[in-house]
DNA sequence: TCAAGTCTTTGACTTAACGCAAATCCATTG
DNA sequence: CAATGGATTTGCGTTAAGTCAAAGACTTGA
């Protein structure tokens, strides 16, 4: 059985019986999304645990002028959750959007809170991944307060382009990166500009030439 | 006793049989800080889950080049943890410090975890803890993120400064208020003026009058 | 009461970030 | 092959934010 397959290898049910696990089966549904689709917008109330089967979902804000940051994406195989399946009527802190053509495993809360409050191991486990979350967002909240705009840029490109490789080709839009790092594409086109005067990178219209890594990891702030 | 009043408040706790309410008294730790001293510094690896008998403790991330941000502020009676005490080695993402002199009733993970694993109601609870967390923190980076420095500011006049109030005793040094909207004294200092201009409140050396809300309300950005 | 230290306030100046508009480039479609 | 539309690039002006330095105001302890 393919459900089965993706789930056990998740580590929150690695531990359950055969038993549980098929009323977890049981109990899953499975939605499709194209790409680009809302899966949940900003606000909603969304009591639902899902893990994703095929594509990747990415989380956003948008703030009311339209301007938008990219908080996260999940990937294939991964977990995630609406507020409200934790905390009764709380709205999404952010949109959830297909960024390729997913297919999600969900369940509501109705269907799993009674597996998971007679069975401490797995809310253990949920708790655990939960705070994961917080520890990813603490990051997100140090690079906004504390890093300046070329840093994040700088960041996103070691991140987004591994070091394996020196010629890559432009697979995020400028409006893309913008917004991940939170800011405009006009300003993401000038940092990487400054980036090619420093000789950190070359540009052109399709693909960037990496040339010296470490001029990059200079404007992130050293600190890893 | 007096531990187990503080800790039968807590809706963790609430549905303890005697039995474990024992257990977790038993186990418990306490210490005193004094104010300003630090509790855990940031990137400790602290194992423990708290509750605060008396006193706040706040929460505080630094750059490296010394400018600080106040996450958040727990008080008297609230819960709060390392990261570590869910996740082993997971480095503590901010500092906290006593901003009073505090006593707080401490449990490291090792003795609390059993009593958690075989619990599903008290680990769920757990869970959904760490997950309004997760809101909060959201809330911060939306608030970095998208409102500009004048809106932040507004915005912690009116939190702090409760509207049953008008003439209010300046509790927070201009460094504290700067602290907690990301920014710098003097960038503080030259907004309230700006709002005493706009005639959103009146300021001397000691004293907030507060004279018209709303206008501090408008620079908030109006979503809530 | 003087001195030291801590806060607050202000001025002058610099830099970062943003917004708008126009130019340019490229891929795709009709 | 022209036309259309999305994406990139650039110039230019404006505002937001921050730094540095210095002057007051108040508090506290010796």
């Amino acid at each position: 059985m393919k459900i089965t397959k993706s789930l056990s290898q998740n580590q929150i049910f690695s531990h359950l019986e055969e038993d549980d696990f098929h009323r977890l089966e049981d109990s899953a549904r499975i939605r499709q999304f194209k790409n680009g689709e809302w899966i949940v917008h900003h606000g909603d109330i969304w009591p639902y645990l899902f893990v994703i089967q095929k594509g990747t979902v990415t989380a956003i804000k948008e703030s009311l002028e339209g301007r938008s940051l990219t908080l996260m994406t999940i990937e294939d195989g991964e977990m995630f959750w609406g507020l409200a399946f934790f905390i009764e009527n709380a709205p999404m802190p952010a949109a959830l959007k297909a960024s390729e053509d997913c297919e999600l495993l969900l369940w509501s809360r109705d269907d799993l809170l009674p597996l998971i409050l007679e069975d401490g191991k797995l809310s253990w486990e949920l708790a655990c991944m939960a705070i994961q979350r917080v520890q990813f967002a603490s990051e997100i909240v140090e690079k906004l307060a504390f890093q300046p705009l070329t840093g994040r840029v700088a960041r996103l490109l070691l991140e987004q382009f591994p070091a394996t490789q020196n010629v890559v080709p432009r697979h995020l839009t400028l409006d893309e990166m913008a917004s991940r790092v939170g800011t405009t594409r006009e300003m993401v086109c000038r940092i990487l500009y400054r980036f090619a005067e420093a000789g950190a990178i070359q540009i052109n219209r399709t693909e960037f030439i990496f040339t010296d890594r470490d001029i990059l990891e200079g404007y992130t702030g050293s600190s890893n």
